[in-house]
DNA sequence: CAGTAATCGAGACGGTACGTCCCGTCTTTAT
DNA sequence: ATAAAGACGGGACGTACCGTCTCGATTACTG
């Protein structure tokens, strides 16, 4: 750890935050706005008055860009509510609302795609997905420990039986949903994992 | 009958059946080798033995061509089973196959995300989206009249119950399924919904 | 001759002498106004109301259609003065007007660059440009006969040393030229051909 | 001169002569042996080994190219004859050399005829052509200076009659010329503007 | 405090795909 | 057989984007 704290910085000019930091404002701007196909690296150089060399030099790719440019967009946050269901259903809730509501709902489907032909997408993108799904299997896995489900689910499992049909719905059927919508997934999904006191 | 006996082919070169035969098919091989990403017009033709301007007369972009192209895979068929569990494992079986078995099970993903962007795209893919879902929700439907799902259930709620999952998984956390998961992901998404006699 | 007017007409619907009318004026027109690379067949059909197999059935290819409609124009018209001189300046001002004032007057030398590399439109070209000089030889023929110029004098050249200057001018310099011009140039090229009597 | 040296490069990577030289060579020799039609955007840079971009940067359209190519071209040679029209034979002979020897003599005509349909064609080959006689108006100018050719002579006028005849009878008649031919032409065109002396 | 080295913005580069346009041919039904 | 209509293969055009590359100018540390 003190030898990592140590690591001299390496010789010549060092990289400008700014520019990164602009750089990928510059992406999820473009992102939020279009989507995945309305990025340009060179609108991105222009918005974020930046080089593409400048860019190309932190992410190898377009795609590594914006992967890193989604990680700056706001995680589901944890639910207050007690209830596993009403925790889910609020969860839910909310990643509906990020997938329905800007064009930034279909970046990670639109590269989660590309995965299958491309290892080094791959490789960026699953610890992503990862992060972004981790409040979810935490409050699943809570309710396992707290015997709100039952004991051996799997916790990805449920993540997925609640989110799937969420997500096609609004991404495969283009159709809004509401929030009864989303009790109505759940409960429904989760009925014969609950553990009903 | 008579109506249609009555339109009279127009004046002109009929388009030919053989060309755009060639085309879907180019087309669709270039989908199953590599997604839509490897789909080119210019590649089309040359295989197709057609010319760009044969293909734009039918489809006006690139995404209409894919979509026709689609069209020609094989829809998921109707399942042999009794009971409607059974029948909805085979199906989603079936659709777990496509899904993870060719790079064509990516190309309505992508597609559909380009919908919300894209008003013609949007008119262009629903109804293929529709009819590719037609059968499950036949087999739902079916169990609805027949009493083995609760009266007034929604069967597109229930196809996204037990495809979304699926679905997730396969395309976003790019994981493979096997009989048994779909097995587990069916009996726990529809246990509320069914009725058991 | 009788027998080339008993020749039968040949069997099958004749060819309308009003499409090859419509063709030619709809070609005429195009030339006009926006010269030779104005001209498209299938614009050509579209204003003439016929079909592109009507308009190759008569000519081969576009260069022999454009010739067709070429003939058309109004030709030099023979002068009335009665001295060589003023002969000549009457009839190279006839052939400036054509030149300067539509874009008529660029669709000869663009077809004449073609000849060099396009055998079968030279055989179209060459009598459509003697034609079009034919009344200016005569002119000069006449003269050399009513012992104006000098005899053994070459027409050819002659009309070559009127003409040439004016549409050098004309077309490659894309100057005016007025009256006053090309009396210097008929004066300056024939003062040594004139038998001055 | 301190003008000049102030002239900062500007910023970024600066075109490549390299580049820039085999493009116009590769349009060069796709003139000289097909003339303008032959010229390709695409195969040009096929044999340049430049892409596309390269071009129209440099470049905005096909025409402007080829007037950038034609420019490589070798310029007509000052005579190093003494009399006027012994200078004024050889230099139309060069000309003429030039037109009916490769294809690139009528790549000015067909340029020319564009001139009076657009505008910016216009403007870049005015200077092209105007340098293009430079050498012959010398020739006429310094005649007049030296008292061959009567004063006030106007060169281009004079250029006309010597280069038109010439470029009529090549490119509109189709027909060779040799030196005789030549001789004749410049003496008939110019025995009223010389003084003998 | 001068030298060295990596970074910066700018923007050109080769490659590749897009969608449009035109040519000359071919294939329909109607005359 | 010819007409209008219009599709066909071929091929060029000019635009856009990707990822790489070269410039002169900056900005740190290193000797």
């Amino acid at each position: 750890m003190t030898k990592e704290a140590v690591t001299k910085r390496p010789r010549g000019r060092p990289r400008s935050q700014d520019s990164e930091n602009a750089i990928l404002e510059a992406t999820l701007s473009l992102l939020a706005d279009g989507g995945y196909s309305a990025v340009t690296v060179d609108k991105v150089a222009a918005i974020a008055n930046a080089s593409k060399a400048t860019i190309y030099r932190r992410w190898p790719t377009k795609e590594n860009l914006v992967i890193a440019a989604f990680e700056l967009t706001q995680p589901l946050s944890r639910p207050r509510k007690k209830k596993i269901v009403d925790q889910l259903v609020e969860i839910v809730w909310q990643f509906s609302q990020f997938m329905q509501n800007t064009p930034l709902g279909g970046v990670l489907p639109v590269l989660a795609v590309e995965r299958h032909h491309n290892p080094e997408l791959d490789e960026a993108l699953g610890p992503l997905i990862k992060s972004r799904r981790q409040p979810i299997i935490d409050i699943i896995e809570a309710a396992i420990t707290g015997g709100e489900l039952k004991p051996g689910t799997d916790p990805e499992f449920v993540a997925d039986l609640c989110l799937g049909p969420v997500q096609m719905r609004i991404i495969m059927m283009h159709l809004p949903v509401n929030k009864k919508h989303i009790k109505h997934v759940v409960e429904t999904a989760c009925s014969s994992l609950l553990i009903t006191g």
